[in-house]
DNA sequence: TTTCAGTCAATATA
DNA sequence: TATATTGACTGAAA
């Protein structure tokens, strides 16, 4: 079902109404907005890695998993928001004049919020390409500016200190996702059958932790000891990867965090197994690991890397990746042109299709095939979200139906 | 004080 | 209209 919150047009075609879309899921169930529901579904993080914060959404995931009146209810709220906004609008529009809205749904959109928007909320900065190419130049060459740096930048571009240091906090951080699944593609290709035991699951995730990635970069390191350079250079191929991955980590995540969880997993990483993933790899693309090699090697039969290693394009970007930040080919670039298309995943993991809530969930979680026409990019990208999601989906319902722990762990 | 994780929310894209 | 992207913010940790 959690593919299908990535629902596609096709599905929604389908299922108009019976579609459970990332705003109603995020807001009703897991207490995020849409933007944070699409992220977390496409970038999703090993397990290991999340914050207690950050597993607090799975864990609600699988909660709601468990009840078995899950999908009706959020349907009602569906139909009573739509009610809500019938309403709203019926009275906005014949009385728009007398005013005494009753504004009474649950809006909390837009609700008639009495508050004229006097705080003028500053416009939002949107980087032109040229300025996101320079600073990604920059970043390359030293991930973590010194301020005196961001100062020379943001005098260059024009742009405020505060954007061009948060810039750098989110490129930083973004990267870092990607290599998650970066590394866990490079685990699963190279290990393809290696043992996916939990042992050794955990020891990988052991050493998996950021930074180690390796291909140092110049880039001073970050000041204590924290993840550097790597990143920079690996970004192309992250994103580029990351399409693959994600949602191994989901699922894992999914499974571990579960309450149904077995305890003995539980501190594992949250990554799926190679297993699933490995039909991703369908069309029998894409299994080169990825030129970062180092980590790949060195995690390899790491399973909690294991990504659907769609990844395919990563042979384009990383080569493109080597090709110098300065020349302005960004490995960015490479991620865009490197896509490309292969079938989409089964959403499969509603086994008692056919229901009511199968259709639901899938089609909140499934993304179109149509849509690989366009951006290539998007269209793996795609894949992998709706692999990772199946996956996750698969592992949350697994873990729903078993009984024993029903504990969790945080 | 800096970095990071997590998230919001505006807006871009499909 | 739904999903994806991304600049900015918050709080915690080091």
């Amino acid at each position: 079902w959690l593919t299908s919150l990535k629902s596609s047009r096709r599905a929604r075609k389908c299922a108009p109404n019976s579609a459970l879309g990332q705003r109603l899921f995020g807001e009703t169930i897991l207490g995020l907005t849409q933007g944070s529901v699409s992220d977390l579904l496409a970038r999703p993080k090993p397990w290991h890695k999340l914050s207690l914060k950050g597993r607090e959404p799975f864990v609600r995931m699988q909660l709601w998993l468990n009840d078995p009146n899950n999908v009706e209810k959020l349907m009602d709220m569906k139909r009573m928001e739509k009610k809500a906004y019938m309403k709203r609008r019926h009275s906005s529009v014949s009385d728009s004049q007398s005013c005494e809205s009753s504004s009474a749904g649950i809006d909390y959109s837009q609700g008639a919020s009495p508050q004229p928007q006097h705080q003028l909320k500053k416009p939002r900065v949107v980087l032109a390409p040229e300025e996101k190419e320079a600073l990604k130049r920059a970043y390359q060459q030293k991930p973590y500016p010194s301020p005196k740096t961001i100062e020379e930048l943001a005098t260059q571009l024009n742009l405020k200190t505060s954007t061009v240091i948060n810039w750098f906090h989110n490129y930083r951080s973004r990267i870092r996702r990607e290599l998650f699944i970066e590394e866990i593609q490079a685990g699963s290709q190279s290990q393809a059958g290696s043992s996916d035991s939990p042992s050794a699951r955990s020891s990988r995730a052991a050493h998996s932790s950021e930074g180690d990635s390796c291909d140092g970069v110049d880039a001073e390191g970050p000041p204590e000891g924290k993840p550097s350079g790597p990143e920079a250079d690996e970004y192309s191929n992250a994103t580029t990867k990351s399409q693959g991955g994600q949602a191994e980590s989901a699922l894992e995540a999914g499974e571990e965090a579960l309450p149904g969880a077995r305890p003995s997993e539980r501190a594992e990483p949250f990554l799926l197994g190679a297993e699933s993933l490995e039909d991703t790899d369908d069309e029998g693309r894409l299994k080169a690991p990825r030129q970062s090699s180092p980590a790949g090697s060195q995690r390899s039969g790491e399973a909690l890397e294991t990504l659907p290693n769609s990844a395919t394009e990563g042979d384009a970007s990383t080569s493109a990746a080597s090709t110098s930040v300065l020349t302005g080919e960004s490995s960015y670039k490479s991620k865009e042109s490197s896509e490309k298309i292969s079938s989409v995943p089964s959403t499969s993991s509603t086994p008692a299709a056919g229901s009511q809530k199968a259709n639901s969930l899938q089609s909140l979680f499934s993304f179109s095939e149509a849509a690989s026409s366009r951006n290539t990019r998007d269209s793996s990208l795609r894949k992998k979200k709706a692999a990772n999601l199946n996956n996750i989906i698969h592992r949350l319902e697994k873990a729903a139906s078993r009984e024993e722990a029903v504990e969790w762990e945080f």
